[in-house]
DNA sequence: ATCGCCTCCTGCGCGC
DNA sequence: TGCGCGCAGGAGGCGA
C-alpha cells in the first residue's frame, strides 16, 4: 500500500520525533521479513545518536555515527512514534526506543518490508546502488525518460514501475500517469515520442506531489494515528474503477493483466 | 542484456 | 453465519 507519497509523508512525521535523539533500545519480535534482520543489527544501533533521516526510493533511511540502517515498508507495513504505554499489537514486529520514553514502532502484516543494517556507505548496499534516479528531482526529465526508452519492447508501465529506470511509481501511480499523459499502459516503451516522454514524466510528477500534498494533510498526526484512510481514493482517474465511467469522456474503464499487474485504462482518452 | 514470470505473506471480500 | 478460495501488492531473483 505504501508508495512513494505515504513513504515520504511517514519519513516527515516521525523525523521531528527522532533527530538528536539516542537509541536506548531496540525489542525485536519477528525478524523474518523480505530480509531477515541481521544479528548485528542491534549492537550496531543500539547506544547510537540519530543524526538525520532520509528516505531514497521506497527506503527510509537512519544516519548514525557509525552507520546508517534502512526501513522498506513494503506493501502493508507502518512506522508509528508511540510509547510504552501502547498495547503492543498484532504485527508489531520491532521497536526502536529512544531515551525520551519514544518509541518507532515497526508494523508490518505481511514483512514484505524489511529492516537493515547497511553500514558506513548506504548507497553502495546492493538495494541502493542500482536505483533509477527520484521522479521528484531534476534529473528525472523528458530527455532521459525518452533515451532510457530507446530499443526497450516492454509495456511502458512495466517500464516505468521499473525501478532502474526511475523510483518511486508503483500501480497505482503508473496507472493514473498514464491516464493523465493519454497513453495505455500496453504501448510498447520504445514507441513513445518525445513528446509523449514529456507529457509521462509532467504526469508522474503532478501525480506524486498532489498525492503528497494530500498525505500530508491527512496525516500530519503521526503520534495518534490510528489508520491511513482512503484519501486519494476520491481523486483516482481509472485504479480500481473498471466498468465505471471515465471522468473525462464517460467511457467505460478497462482492466487488463499487464505484467502480472492490474491495469486500467479507457480506450478512448488514451491512445 | 532484456523481459516476463514467480515468489514472499496476510487480510479481505466474495461466493456458496 | 461460516468457510474457503482468489486476489492484492513491491520488487528481487531467476529462467528463457
Amino acid at each position: 500500500m505504501p508508495e512513494l507519497p505515504e513513504v515520504e509523508t511517514t519519513k516527515r512525521g516521525i523525523e521531528p520525533h527522532l533527530i538528536g535523539k539516542k537509541i536506548s533500545d531496540v525489542v525485536i519480535r519477528e525478524k523474518r521479513f523480505r530480509w531477515p534482520i541481521q544479528s548485528c543489527l542491534k549492537k550496531n544501533i543500539q547506544n547510537q545518536i540519530i543524526l538525520s533521516v532520509s528516505r531514497r526510493s521506497k527506503y527510509i533511511l537512519f544516519h548514525l555515527s557509525n552507520g546508517s540502517f534502512m526501513i522498506h515498508l513494503g506493501m502493508s507495513g507502518s512506522l508509528r512514534i508511540t510509547d510504552n504505554k501502547q498495547p503492543i499489537k498484532k504485527h508489531d514486529h520491532v521497536d526502536i526506543k529512544t531515551n525520551e520514553n519514544k518509541i518507532l514502532r515497526f508494523n508490518d502484516p505481511r514483512r514484505f518490508g524489511c529492516l537493515l543494517w547497511l553500514g558506513r556507505q548506504p548507497q553502495k548496499h546492493f538495494l541502493l546502488c542500482t536505483l533509477g534516479p527520484e521522479p521528484l528531482t531534476d534529473e528525472f526529465k523528458a530527455d532521459y525518460l525518452f533515451k532510457k526508452s530507446r530499443g526497450r519492447n516492454l509495456p511502458i508501465k512495466n517500464f516505468i514501475m521499473n525501478n532502474s529506470v526511475v523510483v518511486g511509481v508503483g500501480n497505482i501511480y503508473a496507472n493514473e500517469s498514464l491516464f493523465i499523459s493519454g497513453i495505455r499502459p500496453s504501448r510498447k516503451t520504445h514507441k513513445l515520442t518525445k513528446k509523449e516522454c514529456q507529457k509521462l514524466v509532467d504526469a508522474i510528477v503532478k501525480v506524486l506531489k498532489s498525492s503528497i500534498d494530500m498525505g500530508g494533510t491527512t496525516l500530519k498526526d503521526f503520534v495518534n494515528s490510528d489508520g491511513n484512510p482512503g484519501y486519494f481514493q476520491q481523486s483516482l482517474f481509472v485504479y480500481g474503477r473498471d466498468n465505471e465511467q471515465c471522468k473525462v469522456c464517460m467511457s467505460k474503464i478497462q482492466l487488463e493483466r499487464i505484467g502480472q499487474r492490474s491495469s486500467y485504462f479507457c480506450k478512448k482518452c488514451q491512445k
